[in-house]
Formats: C-alpha cells, sequence, structure tokens
DNA sequence: AATACAGTTGCACAGTTGCGCAACTGTGCA
DNA sequence: TGCACAGTTGCGCAACTGTGCAACTGTATT
C-alpha cells in the first residue's frame, strides 16, 4: 500500500493522438460528486480507500473483527494465515483509520475504527449478490 | 486485474509458529455475513469488486460515465488520460459487470451497470469526510 | 535478572498491475 | 475499394504489492 498521491499530477501533457470531436462535456456534478473532479484529492482519498478493501488478506481480517475486538494470534489463527501478514495488514489498514486498537497485556486488540466499513460492505454484497 | 479465485485456498497448512492460546472465536455472523467467511467465494468476489474500484484510472471512469453515457475518446479527453490506458481499464471494469456499453455508429457508449456503484462512492465519501 | 510470549518492522524477492506501443478489428464515408 | 476514425488487444517493462524471515520492542511471569 502506497500513497501515490501524485499518480494523477504526473504527465498530462503527452497524451497520445486522441482526435474525437465534440467535447462539450456537460458534467453536472451533485454537491458531493464536485469534489470527485479528476485529480481532486478527495478522489485519491477514495481510490486509497478501496484499494484497502480490495485484498483479500485485509478485507477477512476487517471481517473478522467486525464481530468482535480481536488480538493478532487470533486473527492469524482464525484466518489460517502467518501473523506476519496479519501484522502487515493491521498496519497498513491502522495507516487507513479503517481499525483502531487497545493493548491488555500482552495482546493487543483490534476492532474497526466505526461503523462505515461494515455499511459499506454490505451495500457491496448486495451488489455481487444482484 | 487477475481472478485469483484460488490465492487463499492455497498452502494453508504451513503457518509458521503462532501459539496464542484460547482460541474460542465465537464468529456470530449474521445471515449475510456468514457468505464471507475466510476462503468463501462471496469473499473473493467482494475482493474483486473493491479491487476494481480500488484504482484511481478505473474510479475516476467510473465517476466520469455515472452523470451520462459517454465514448471512450471523450472519457479520455475529459480525464486527461489515453485511450489505451482508458480502454484496458473499461476492459477491466466490463470483466467486472461494473458497466455496460453500446455502440453507436463507430463510437461505443459506455455507462454504469446499475446504481450500486454511485451509492457505494457516496457512502464511502460519507467515510472519507468523516 | 532471565525467559517467554505477543506483536512490529526493514529487507528481500516473487508475483501482480498499469499502460505505452504496434498491430489489429469494426464502422462509415468518398 | 480505399481511407480515416473509434476502439481493442497481446506483449513487454517499470513500478508496485504482499509476505516470509530475522531481528527487534513491549509486557508479564519466574
Amino acid at each position: 500500500m502506497q500513497y501515490d498521491y501524485d499518480h494523477f499530477a504526473a504527465d498530462n501533457d503527452k497524451i497520445c493522438e486522441q482526435t474525437c470531436d465534440e467535447h462539450e462535456v456537460s458534467y453536472e456534478a451533485t454537491e458531493k460528486r464536485r469534489l470527485l473532479l479528476p485529480n481532486s484529492l478527495a478522489l485519491d482519498s477514495l481510490t486509497l480507500f478501496f484499494k484497502a478493501l480490495g485484498d483479500g488478506t485485509r478485507l477477512s481480517i476487517l471481517l473478522c473483527i467486525d464481530n468482535e475486538p480481536m488480538c493478532v494470534c487470533d486473527i492469524a489463527e482464525t484466518l489460517k494465515i502467518s501473523k506476519y501478514a496479519v501484522s502487515h495488514q493491521l498496519s497498513a489498514l491502522r495507516s487507513f483509520n479503517l481499525v483502531k486498537y487497545k493493548r491488555e497485556g500482552k495482546r493487543i486488540f483490534y476492532s474497526l475504527a466505526d461503523d462505515h466499513v461494515s455499511d459499506i460492505v454490505e451495500k457491496a454484497l448486495d451488489h455481487i449478490m444482484e
């Protein structure tokens, strides 16, 4: 997970030959959608958000701790993946404010940062199921 | 965009030493959530769905054609990216049933396959904005 | 103090992804 | 039929990503 905020700003100039005639693109944006114009910061945040969910390991970790706070060790055990993978991905999710955590003795319990993730997963699932 | 449906099934066995004691993970899944157990097919579809949205080019294409159907050429012009990039990414979005299209003369007009995408983007935006 | 366990992190590397290019298909016009 | 435009696609490469390993930190127990 890298934060390529300048991915878009880069070389907008040297676009190859594209000569479609009519460019009266109306682009009537809604209030919110106006924030998501090309190259906007909001678009980048949104991309990063979906990118965070767009990985099997991260997504199953999120679903895993949605029920109840869990420690790294139990997450690894439940999902049958190594503690290294879990820890790496939790650090990615942390840097994204998608999870919160608190230490209890030797264990560190992770849980979802807020309800948005569950909501969005739910909605996405509706889409998948048609 | 690759369809690594067996990514999870692979080597579940050789997990490294992880010896956290209590594994009474209750896992009280909701009706829908039950579909998303680790290694399930639904989880993979969900991952692929978010992966599709987790790219700046694809996401801005989707937002672009959300307002009105657009041809490849105009999308490229509007977003200031090459027609190759647009075409490659549209093919990814197509293979995911996120867009539909119809030919009109030489042009091919792309539009969103359904309303779910807009909804989900809207919700995700709420999350981003806190 | 020493030991053990839970978790993190920098590095390395295999695997993946995005897209430019050249070459292609499909459509319409002269 | 030939040409021009709109769009697609296989290949290749640079850039990125996921995770195992070794080495580390933090906490608790002896």
